[in-house]
DNA sequence: GCGTCAAGGTTTTTT
DNA sequence: ACCTTGACGC
């Protein structure tokens, strides 16, 4: 009979069989949803409503997808092939490739990184000699992006909220960069979703295809679609909509990247008659942690109303630790030590992680997991395609099987160094853009024109021949022998080998890595989409190891000991997030921390730092006011920094000989901390010290800078927090 | 065309 | 404190 069912609680079981119609699911932490999501996914195979293939299943992450893919196979007892399971990304990128003529673009096009969209938004904005200074193509880049998430194309973009850009605006520049990239034969991430969303829009009989395809469509992190992505589901289910997204409204953090929790109440509308089911039992985490969790999120008020309740019996369990620390190299000596006790006691390392707001932070971990010698993975940061040198890599395989790749081209013309330079890099260019051509067949032409003369000449033409030769190695041997003949023949090899810098010999590691990669694909082009859409750092993943991640990253693990380092205000809640977004932001970092507290199973301790260097300079902290927001029948406090009640005080002291006013000044040791509260009023024409610019009088206030005519120094913007008033 | 030096920004989170 | 970028000189 049907064994996949047994355990299943009765909300769990309604998921499962509920498999015609529209479902909602909403999901708390731990309360089985990935599990729901794949007995779903088996449930409909074996009771025969559908193939493998006529699923769709949408994950959030690649991590997410790969578990999910992981799970059914043991749901099913085989392979998992030819599944359409994956992130909206990547399944928009397969769609699209089938119908790449039909958004002007060939089979080959190429899928453009963060870097690449950068350069090619400055290289238009450059063309319509705008300053790239005065108006960062960072922050333009941002506002296109938002754009896309929200299903908008040039045209749609309403100019009440278009944007001034110098001379242009920002939905010019837009319309711009587009025509950009369909001459590049590119798209970017944003552009998977738009372009595929508007042609299943465009086109009734691609829709009625993809409608005959797919039976049922699973989506999962539901609180995370953003609308462009939600539009992309909505179509693909319109027809049969036999549809189930799961999700959790407390456990939405991505509003930033365009993540619409509206989208589930939209979802009733949409759908009408869709059945929602919760699921509150929690299978995951001791009561403490449990009841930390549930008072947290209690402090926001835009929730919809979901109670977690234990599923297990017992009640006991440790109760959430708060530590107090001097500096976050003290913090990183601690938890590295209570981790190495943890070890001896017999946890598995794999079982502990220590999750931080902001990848600034995995430093300090970093270098003392290193000294005391415990193993650890950092998931995320640099990934592995982001990587000079595999960026490099690629490029080369780019440029030979898209030839409309400029920016590949001109990211290896001069790598290693050929003596192909500016000058004669502005002639191909010019070449380019005169006779509409590629880079590669501008250079070409102006090779046999004369346009570029000596050394540059010379070194481009033996480019191209070899851009010819390696094209017929990669026709008759295939793509694994032609990679290491690239890599040969342009000396790039020889350049990282010759190198002398201490990470050289992790670079050339590193593309070994990428020639393995390459040997488990058919074909060059599943592995270039491998690499830019789901490729990630795994060079440390195997064994058993600490993680090391961000919070966002962390969404949808789980582990038995979990550690929240630098809970403090400015730093978690992140003070750059509450400038942009005020209250709503305020309670996005609270669900942040909702789910750090979540993804532990038995031991959760929450820590902050008295002292924090920032940039160059030690910053006091207070901390978070999220650690206030615990229960305290649940939490015990400790470490090592002064309790709180004496780190409050405020003591008047002598800096110099000028009487300052110190909010908070600890002494231990060398470290002396004196800063200026942020509630100081620092009022115009007011004498104030400096530690770097000495004595001078305010002349500007703005917000947390000051302006300050020094005496020595003369006029000066500085940080209001580095400043002490003296009376 | 390439190396050296100064200046300025950096640290939010990701497909 | 660090890294990237731009200006300048060879």
């Amino acid at each position: 009979m049907s064994t996949y069912l047994n355990g299943l609680n009765h909300a769990q079981r309604e998921a499962v069989e509920t498999t015609e119609g529209p479902v909602l699911v909403l999901a708390g932490a731990g309360t089985g949803k990935t599990r729901v999501l794949t007995t779903r996914f088996a449930h409909i195979l074996l009771t025969r409503r559908a193939l493998p293939n006529q699923i769709l299943s949408v994950t959030f992450t690649n991590k997410a997808a790969r578990e999910m893919r992981g799970r059914i196979e043991v749901l099913i007892g085989g392979p998992a092939d030819g599944l359409w399971l994956g992130t909206f990304h990547s399944l928009a990128a397969r769609m699209l490739r089938r119908h790449a003529d039909r958004v002007n673009r060939t089979a080959h096009f190429s899928i453009l990184d963060p870097d690449d969209q950068l350069r090619t938004l400055k290289q238009v904005m450059e063309a319509r000699h705008l300053d790239v200074k005065r108006f960062p193509p960072q922050g333009l880049i941002g506002t296109i992006q938002r754009w896309k998430d929200r299903g908008l194309m040039p045209d749609q973009v309403s100019q009440y909220e278009d944007l001034d850009w110098g001379a242009t605006s920002a939905r010019d520049l837009y319309a711009a960069y587009q025509d950009r990239l369909r001459a590049l034969d590119a798209v970017d991430f944003g552009d998977l979703l738009l372009l595929t969303t508007d042609l299943l829009k465009r086109d009734p009989d691609v829709l009625a295809a993809y409608h005959r395809a797919f039976r049922y469509i699973l989506v999962d992190e539901y609180q995370d679609t953003n609308t462009i992505q939600y539009y992309w589901m909505r179509l693909l289910a319109q027809a049969h909509k036999n549809v189930c997204c799961v999700g959790d409204d407390d456990q939405s953090i991505y509003s930033w990247r365009g993540a619409e929790i509206e989208n589930i109440l939209r979802f009733e509308t949409d759908f009408p008659g869709a059945k929602i089911i919760r699921l509150e039992q929690n299978y995951r985490s001791t009561v403490p942690i449990l009841a930390a969790a549930a008072h947290l999120i209690s402090h926001n008020k835009s929730r919809l109303g979901k109670t977690l309740h234990s599923g297990h019996t017992e009640t006991g369990g440790e109760k959430v630790e708060i530590l107090s620390f001097w500096d976050s190299d003290e913090e990183a000596r601690m938890i590295g030590d209570r981790i190495g006790i943890l070890r001896e006691q017999g946890e598995k390392l794999a079982e502990c992680a220590v999750l931080v707001r902001a990848g600034f932070q995995t430093r300090a971990f970093e270098e003392r997991f290193i000294q005391i010698g415990l193993p650890y993975r950092l998931i995320g940061g640099l990934r592995f395609y982001e990587r000079a040198e595999i960026r490099d890599a690629i490029a080369y395989l780019r440029v030979l099987t898209r030839p409309a790749d400029d920016l590949a081209f001109e990211r290896i013309v001069n790598v290693p160094k050929r003596g192909i330079g500016d000058t004669a890099l502005c002639r191909l260019r010019e070449r380019a853009s005169s006779d509409r051509v590629p880079l590669t067949e501008a250079a070409s032409r102006v090779i046999m024109g004369g346009g570029v003369r000596g050394k540059a000449r010379d070194s481009l033409r033996e480019l191209l021949e070899n851009f010819w030769n390696w094209k017929r190695v990669l026709r008759e041997d295939g793509h694994v022998i032609a990679f290491s003949t690239i890599l040969n023949e342009s000396g790039y090899a020889a350049m990282w080998n010759e190198n002398k810098s201490p990470d050289a010999a992790g670079r050339v590691e590193n593309l070994k890595e990428l020639g393995r990669a390459l040997a488990d694909f058919e074909t060059l082009e599943g592995f270039l989409d491998h690499v830019s859409l789901v490729m990630e750092n795994d060079e440390m993943a195997a064994g058993d190891r600490v993680a090391l991640m961000t919070l966002h990253a962390a969404k949808g693990l789980e582990f038995s000991n979990v550690f929240l380092p630098g809970w403090e205000e400015g730093v978690f809640p992140n003070q750059r997030a509450l400038d942009e977004g005020g209250a709503k932001a305020l309670e996005e970092e609270r669900r942040l921390a909702y789910v750090g507290i979540t993804r532990a199973r038995h031991r959760l301790i929450i820590s902050h730092c008295a002292n924090r260097r920032v940039y160059a300079t030690w910053q006091s902290s207070t901390p978070s006011r999220f650690t206030e927001e615990l229960p305290g029948e649940f939490c015990t406090s400790g470490g090592t920094a002064l309790p709180k009640s004496e780190e409050s005080l405020f003591v008047s002291s002598y800096f110099g000989d000028a009487r300052v006013h110190v909010a908070h000044s600890i002494t231990v040791g060398r470290h002396t901390s004196t800063s200026l509260r942020d509630s100081d009023d620092l009022s115009l024409g007011s004498r104030v010290f400096h530690q770097k610019f000495g004595y001078g009088i305010v002349r500007d206030v703005d917000g947390d800078r000051v302006t300050i005519d020094f005496d020595q120094a003369g006029e000066k913007r500085v940080l209001k927090s580095y400043i002490e008033q003296s009376r």
